[in-house]
DNA sequence: TTGTAAGCGTTATCAC
DNA sequence: GTGATAACGCTTACAA
């Protein structure tokens, strides 16, 4: 059990007893070869344990076979699932995916680009649209094939997402039908995030479509975290006049608002309503169950792996793909509350 | 904005006028190449955009400051965390890591090892101990460094991880101690998935040491989901004598059994205890919190880092670390009811 | 059907 | 300090 060093094509020719472009061929193209020689050869394979060294392929054949995503992190939940299925997709068409990680930073994604090209990513997805404008400069001028995701892209770039501001909108609508005006919001970190920028954006849109003055929305910022959404609510309740309902820029955030209203001795929906956004596993299993808008993480992994695929093969396809979410009604929230004084 | 060709280090050289050799230089060892000429060279190649080849330079130097990570999936939050946390701690050593997921499949699992072997990944990561002889005898032969991850290695494998069996021990003889002799267990799925299984063992073995039947344990597998935590709990609770206390392989599962106990009309803790392990966010949010074992996971992809690190390096290092997990107690174990038929 | 040989983009060893 | 030039492991015309 020795350190061998990695076997080589000529290694495996020479145990053959075959040329390289032989070995070569019999790895790709078995069919150029005839069924002797290649027994001899696969037999040389799995004797040496010989694998293939990508860099060689990728630098002789000027194909790699993958794709790079830069996502914000992993350990947000829909993104983990996004690309858990984004990969599945690719893995059945025997593309690789590269992934890295940005931590909401755009200069770091544009290193990780920069990185993935080197790496000769045939294509690459990016979350959401937003970035310097030298990012997009960079990708059209090397022809790199990019789907965007989790957002609609601007001008004619390609993406496989939903309207954050729309969706937004549609759940403060019902939250107003149920007779709330006393509205307060727990958004995600809007700085680098457009995702979470334009869910406020979405909500305050609403609110003026309804006649009232989105600029009074009291609005606060919460990292990803059950309990950042708990101290964002607990600050939420002490704004006077207090919010009957919260509106919460995702499902980890309301969650976490829902536990501290029933900490605080408040009933939900009783006392006060609260919604969230994504529809991630959790927000069906809180009590109450979470009013929320289901966004079908997995398909939009998938459907944007074809669709980079598509754009790679330099195929016809569809270049704009807005995916469906819609509003889950659930017990979260309810009827605002009667006032009491009248 | 037309695709241009990727430049290469010779046209970066002609425009600077200088060889490929000393562009090669410019960018890795400044300090050989006066100011002047890399200025000069720095201009070309701002101008022309360059970025490295990867295959050329991994081909040429032998080296890609490259690790890899296989993991079962990247949807199950505590892979999500501690891989994060691993990432991070490369990019602070300027590696680069490559994730691959195998759906705990271990067939799929050699397959990508060898795919990141090919891709000249410097070290590995794996997850567990538990796989074909087959594949240890691969890594050896090579003398590719890996560190396993989440579990204890056998013989002297490197590792980072916590010894499941023992930790599922020590939280079963807690609930053993607050009075309950009818115990349930979900378990994560037990098929090629090591941690799992060592969980269970660890659960009978403290029954054993108890002096009580450890294969009368009533024992239901499910799938890492809310949902199935709660069918699981209720297939459970027919078992007769029925359960005061279900031990759940991990927290996720726990979290389902709660919310299913609390919709048959449980009182949790008070009827029926239910623990989890990992201590994911959730665990502490839910109510009642979770009595469970805490793992941190960070912490653990940290520490993977350093010792993968360490080992491509040919440091001396500490081959196996054991990480630190703890009981929490919180409210979900309780005291066993007492029996109405005593 | 198989072999020969010319690259692919980089690094690294020599000279100069 | 800088420039030729030979690898690195593989694919792919083109020849045989």
């Amino acid at each position: 059990m020795k350190d061998s060093p990695r076997p080589t094509l000529s290694d495996v020719a020479r145990v053959a007893g075959v040329s390289t472009a032989t070995v070569s061929r019999c790895l790709n193209e078995p069919g150029l070869v005839v069924q002797a020689t290649r027994e001899r050869v696969l037999r040389a394979v799995e004797e040496l344990g010989y694998t293939p060294d990508f860099s060689g392929r990728a630098l002789a054949s000027r194909r790699t076979n993958t794709v790079g995503a830069v996502i914000p992190t992993m350990e947000n939940a829909i993104f983990a699932r996004g690309i858990q299925a984004f990969q599945e997709a690719l893995t059945g068409a025997g593309v690789t995916l590269l992934v890295a990680s940005s931590g909401y930073d755009p200069e770091q994604e544009a290193q990780q680009i920069q990185t993935l090209i080197g790496r000769g990513a045939d294509g690459l997805l990016l979350i959401g649209a937003a970035r310097p404008a030298s990012t997009y400069d960079l990708l059209k001028r090397r022809g790199m094939p990019f789907v965007l995701a989790w957002n609609l892209g601007a001008g004619d770039d390609p993406f496989v997402g939903f309207d954050n501001a729309d969706a937004a909108a549609r759940i403060t609508r019902k939250v107003l039908e149920m007779g709330h005006r006393e509205i307060g919001m727990i958004a995600g970190v809007t700085a680098m995030n457009d995702r979470a920028a334009d869910r406020v954006r979405g909500v305050r849109n609403a609110l003026r479509d309804a006649g009232l003055d989105a600029d009074a929305l009291p609005v606060i910022e919460a990292p990803y975290s059950f309990e950042d959404g708990s101290r964002a609510f607990e600050a939420l309740m002490q704004h006077s006049p207090r919010p009957t309902a919260v509106i919460c820029g995702n499902d980890v955030l309301a969650v976490g608002a829902i536990k501290r209203a029933k900490a605080m001795g408040l009933a939900v929906p009783e006392d006060v309503s609260i919604t969230g956004f994504d529809d991630i596993d959790i927000a069906s299993f809180v009590t109450p169950a979470l009013t929320t808008i289901h966004v079908p993480h997995r398909r939009m992994g998938t459907a944007a792996a074809q669709l980079l695929l598509q754009l790679i093969a330099g195929e016809q396809a569809r270049r704009r793909v807005e995916i469906d979410v819609e509003l889950r009604m659930r017990g979260s929230l309810g009827p605002a509350p009667q006032t009491t004084t009248g």
